[in-house]
DNA sequence: GAAACGTGGCA
DNA sequence: TTGCCAAGTTT
């Protein structure tokens, strides 16, 4: 007993921290409102624990914003049709997140609604470790332990673990477990990234403001700032291809929606040749159908997680009853619904004379 | 366990 | 310009 409330100790003082420092966002409860018996709206939560994932808070704003308005609800999304929700996702990244946010958003419809422990929302589309135990905090008051790359950062400091991660990971999360208080669980998970994001920082951390720097082992130290280790990651590759954008004489440009799994997965692109890393001179043409291609002068570059990418993109203007071997024509169409390597090869495209006329910048 | 999976901001 | 980093999950 004496054990437990030693170790509640920081988190007794982020939690004064949190209750009036705490940052206000679109889907958070305050503190004192928590205190009042207002519950967080799980789908919102879940909306933004999914949203959120590997992306930061500044770049998801619009996004929830836009999703919360246009659905409501979770059965309101679970009705949604899939392109919709992609084309709403375009430019967050990780698609994968989208397709499963919808099978995720159908199953809990069919439920009923969410489930309010861990374990059963784990078993949810899309909601790991990490999201199940935000929910179950957040949401359901349950003592379970959030481990994102906050707490991950804010652990190997405060017990100064200078073993690298991902080898880490185990001792931290055990060390972050024996944290979390049986009080407030949802507060202190929100507190934990909270300090993360704004005092316990990769960079420069400001450890003169933080109310943990009496408990850190790695600030009597001296060494905050180098940890956490991290094992070098690896180069990335090149690869290579050709992108393709034929106009219509009415307009229409020819789009294709990408195969369902894998890279940009269920997302709406340009035909193209594949993305090789081991590519020849000249790399072989693959036009999506038979049409005077010009090839642009310059490259569209863009670097996703693991490689690096560099693109031809070739053009063509093509008649009302052209057809394609690939995709289909979009009378309608809209850079926003397309990933951010799709737009940079529209941006391209658009600003070259044979499609300026149409579509005036 | 390792690799795949996006994007934008910052030093 | 380049590399690191952000509220991870899936295979």
């Amino acid at each position: 007993m004496r054990d437990e409330i030693a170790r509640s100790e920081p988190a007794l003082a982020l939690l004064r921290w949190y209750d009036s420092a705490a940052r206000v966002l679109p889907w958070r409860v305050s503190p004192a409102d928590r205190a009042a018996g207002v519950r967080p709206d799980p789908y919102r939560i879940w909306l933004s624990e999914v949203m959120l994932q590997q992306t930061t808070v500044a770049a998801v704003k619009d996004y929830f914003h836009r999703f919360t308005t246009r659905w409501p609800d979770v059965q309101a999304l679970a009705a949604a049709e899939d392109a919709e929700v992609m084309a709403e996702w375009a430019g967050l990244g990780y698609y994968a997140r989208a397709r499963n946010l919808l099978a995720c958003a159908r199953q809990v419809t069919e439920l009923g609604g969410f489930p309010d422990d861990a374990k059963a929302l784990r078993a949810l589309p899309g909601i790991g470790p990490y999201t199940s135990a935000a929910i179950a905090s957040i949401v359901w008051e349950r003592q379970e332990t959030v481990v994102d790359g906050n707490v991950e950062r804010v652990v190997s400091r405060l017990f100064a673990v200078t073993e690298p991660l991902p080898k880490s990971k185990p001792k931290l999360t055990a060390l972050a477990e024996i944290l979390t208080p049986a009080q407030r669980p949802g507060d202190y998970a929100q507190a934990m990234m909270d300090l993360g994001a704004t005092i316990c920082t990769p960079r420069n951390p400001k450890c003169d403001a933080c109310p943990l720097s009496g408990f850190c082992q790695a600030y009597a130290q001296g060494i905050a700032a180098s940890l956490p280790a991290k094992t070098p990651k690896a180069a990335k590759p090149v690869r290579r291809g050709i992108a393709y954008v034929a106009l219509r004489e009415d307009g229409a440009l020819l789009l294709e929606t990408r195969p369902p799994r894998g890279l940009l997965g269920g997302t709406l692109g340009w035909p193209g040749t594949e993305w090789r890393a081991d590519w020849t001179e000249p790399l072989p043409p693959a036009p999506p159908l038979a049409a005077e291609w010009q090839d642009l002068t310059g490259l569209v570059r863009h670097t996703f997680t693991h490689f690096h990418l560099e693109l031809t993109v070739a053009i063509s203007r093509v008649a009302v009853d052209a057809q394609p071997k690939t995709g289909a024509f979009h009378p309608e169409f809209s850079p926003s619904a397309l990933p951010t390597v799709m737009r940079k090869i529209w941006e391209h495209a658009a600003s070259d004379p044979l499609f300026a006329a149409h579509f005036p910048r």
